[in-house]
DNA sequence: TTGAATTATGTTAGCGCAAACATATTTGTT
DNA sequence: AACAAATATGTTTGCGCTAACATAATTCAA
C-alpha cells in the first residue's frame, strides 16, 4: 500500500477550513507587534493548522522577504580535522541566529569552487563563508560577489583588500616562531615545504620562514623551497621528488601544514631516514593526528573552532548591518612541541 | 565609499532592456526541448543577461516547481572522522546530481534534532538524510515526515520498519566477529561498554556480543554490560564509574565505538591499568585515530564513505522515482586487529 | 495560392506568502 | 449620543519565475 504523497498544507487551506481570509491566518501564525488579531481566532487557526499538519513554507517567505536565512560554507576538504572543526564553530553561531548552513566541498579544485559559488548566489544565500581551493585561478568571481552586495567572508585562506572580511591565523608569526625554535635547536639548513603561491597561507607562512632565517643571519637558499600542496599526497610526492634529485638533505623541514608534513615523513621513512635523528620536521595546523606517537609532529596550533566562530560572527554582522566595515581578524597561533624535533 | 547594494537582476529587467516579454527571456535562458526561440533573440538575451550580471533566482524557481534541489543532512557530531567521511560520500553523489547539502549538527541532542528536522521541512528540502542523536525520545516526527511524503533515509543510526530506508553496517556480525576473536584469544570474562538502548547500532552491537558469548558457551553476565554513550567522555565516565564500584575487572572490553573505547582507555590508564597486559579493549568504527600507537585500537572498520554514497543514492532515487520501495542496506564491516588486544 | 504546420513570441495565471492599503467592528471618551 | 481611537479582519498586489494557453509570423506542401 502506498499512500499518494499529500500536497503541502498552505495558509489558504487553513483559511478555507475556517471560512476566513488567508491574511488572517498569516497574522495568526506570524504575529507582528503592530498586528491585531483576536485570541479566539488565533486559537482556532493554530488548532486547524496543527490538525492539517501545516508547515510554513520558507521558500515562499524567502521570495517575499528577499531573505533566506541560509549561509553558504565552502571548504576545500573534510579529510583532516581542521575544516570539520571550523564548521563546528560556524554551526554554533549560525544555529544560534537561526541560519542554516549550505555546505560545499571543492576538493581543492577551483572549478568546483566556482560552481559552488555560482549555485550559492542563485540560491540567494544571505552570505558566504569561503576557504579558497588550492588551485585558485583568479579573483573575478569573488569581485563579482562582493560587488553584488552579497556578504562574503574569507576564512583560513583569504584574499586581502578585495572588499571582503578575512578571518585567519597569524601565519607569519606562527611560522617565524616555529623556525626560530628550530634555529635555537641548532638547525641551520632548513627547508620549506611550501603551499601554492596563490594562497595567503602559503605566502604568509613562507614569509615567516624567511624572516626567521634573516633575523638569525641565515642566508635564504631558494633551492630549499620545495613546492608542495596541502594534502598528504602533495607532501609525499614533493618530498619524494626532492630526494630523487639527490640534493643534500636539510637539517630541518618546515612544512606548510600537517598533512603535507605527514606525507613528507612517509616519503622520508620510505628512504630509510629517521626522524628526528636524521632530520627534523615540523607542521602547521595541529591536526588531530599530529599528537600521536607514530607521528608526534611538532606543529603550530591554529584555532580552527574559533576561526569558525569569528568568521560567522563577522558574516552575520555584515548580513544584518547596513554598512558594516570589512574587518580582518587573525587569531593567535601557538607552538606545539612534540618529538618530531627532539 | 560604499556602493548601495544593487538589487538583483531579474528576467523582467532583461526583457525591458530589449523591449521583449519576460517569458521570452525565460525561454532563452532555460531552454526546454519543446520551446521555440530564434537564435538571434537568444543571443541578444544572453548578452544582455551577461552585461547586467543576471543570476537566476532559484527561490522563485523552487516556488514554481515545488522542488529545491536541496537535501538535508543531519548528523550528531563532526568531532570524529566518521561523519565527515560519510558527508564526503553524500557530497559526492549529491554534487553529481546537482543537489546541495544543508548540514545540521545535533550534538547528540534530540531537541536539536527535532528543530533541525522541522526547519528542513519548512525549507522544503527534497529529502532528508538522518543519523539519529544519541538521546532520541520518540519517533513521532519521523513518522510525520514519512507520512508527509518527504523522502527520509536513515544512515548509521536508524529505525527499521518505519517506512524509511536505512543504510548502515552489519553491526551484529561485526560485533560477533570481534568478540569471537577475543574469545579465541582466550578471553572469557568480557564486558560490553554499550550505547543508548534506543539506537539500532547499540542494540545490534550488543546482540552480536551476546551471540558470540552464547555460541562459545559463555554465560551472559548482565553486570558486565556497562551503559555508556558514543562520545569519548561517555566512555571515560562510564569506565570510571565501573571501576569505582570495585567490581572484578573483566579480561576484555568490547566498546560500542572507538571514541567510547578511547575514553575508557583513559579512565583505565588513570587507575594504573595497562592495556593490553591487564585487560584488552576493542572499539568499533575505525576512527582515524585508532591506528596510532598511543591507542592502537583493535576495532571493526565501518565503511563511512560508502555509507554516505549508498544512503544518498537511495535518497535521490526515492526523490526522483514515484513509488520507490524502501530498501535497507547493511554494508560489510571488517575486523582490524591492532595492539590493544595483542 | 491557401491553409495547415512550424516557428517565434506574448499574455495570463499562480506557486505561498506578507506588505500595504482598505473596511468593518468594537471600545472608550466626553 | 456621537465621534475618534483601537481592534479585528478583508482585499489587492507583487516577490521572480514557469506552465498553459494565446497569437503572430514564417515556412511549406499540395
Amino acid at each position: 500500500m502506498t499512500t499518494a504523497p499529500k500536497k503541502n498544507v498552505t495558509m489558504q487551506m487553513i483559511a478555507d477550513e475556517l471560512g476566513i481570509s488567508q491574511m488572517t491566518v498569516s497574522r495568526a501564525l506570524n504575529p507582528k507587534s503592530k498586528d491585531y488579531i483576536s485570541p479566539e481566532t488565533r486559537e482556532k487557526i493554530v488548532r486547524v493548522a496543527d490538525k492539517l499538519g501545516y508547515t510554513p513554507n520558507l521558500i515562499a517567505k524567502s521570495l517575499v522577504n528577499n531573505k533566506t536565512y541560509t549561509i553558504g560554507v565552502v571548504v576545500p576538504d573534510l579529510s583532516y580535522s581542521f575544516y570539520p572543526d571550523v564548521i563546528k564553530g560556524i554551526n554554533k553561531i549560525a544555529t544560534d541566529q537561526d541560519y542554516q548552513i549550505i555546505l560545499c566541498i571543492t576538493y581543492e579544485d577551483f572549478k568546483n569552487e566556482e560552481k559552488a559559488l555560482q549555485t550559492l548566489m542563485s540560491m540567494r544565500v544571505d552570505g558566504i563563508l569561503l576557504a579558497q581551493s588550492q588551485s585558485v585561478k583568479d579573483f573575478s568571481l569573488y569581485k563579482k560577489i562582493i560587488q553584488s552586495g552579497l556578504p562574503l567572508v574569507f576564512f583560513d585562506r583569504y584574499v586581502l583588500n578585495l572588499g571582503a572580511s578575512c578571518v585567519g591565523s597569524q601565519d607569519e608569526q606562527g611560522a617565524e616562531e616555529i623556525c626560530n625554535y628550530l634555529i635555537k635547536k641548532g638547525k641551520k639548513r632548513i627547508a620549506h615545504l611550501s603551499g601554492p603561491d596563490a594562497l595567503s597561507v602559503s605566502l604568509n607562512r613562507q614569509k615567516g620562514y624567511k624572516k626567521a632565517l634573516k633575523d638569525n643571519g641565515i642566508r635564504f637558499d631558494k633551492s630549499l623551497i620545495i613546492p608542495s600542496g596541502f594534502r598528504e599526497d602533495d607532501g609525499y610526492q614533493s618530498m619524494k621528488q626532492f630526494l630523487k634529485e639527490g640534493k643534500k638533505l636539510p637539517e630541518a623541514i618546515v612544512s606548510v601544514n600537517d598533512a603535507s608534513a605527514i606525507g613528507a615523513m612517509t616519503a622520508l621513512k620510505e628512504q630509510g631516514y629517521k626522524i628526528p635523528e636524521d632530520l627534523v620536521i615540523v607542521g602547521f595546523s595541529d591536526d588531530s593526528r599530529a599528537k600521536f606517537s607514530d607521528i608526534n609532529l611538532t606543529t603550530v596550533n591554529v584555532p580552527a573552532y574559533e576561526i569558525g566562530i569569528k568568521a560567522s560572527e563577522i558574516l552575520i554582522k555584515k548580513i544584518s548591518t547596513e554598512n558594516s566595515e570589512t574587518e580582518n581578524v587573525f587569531l593567535e597561533t601557538s607552538l606545539v612541541i612534540r618529538n618530531s624535533t627532539f
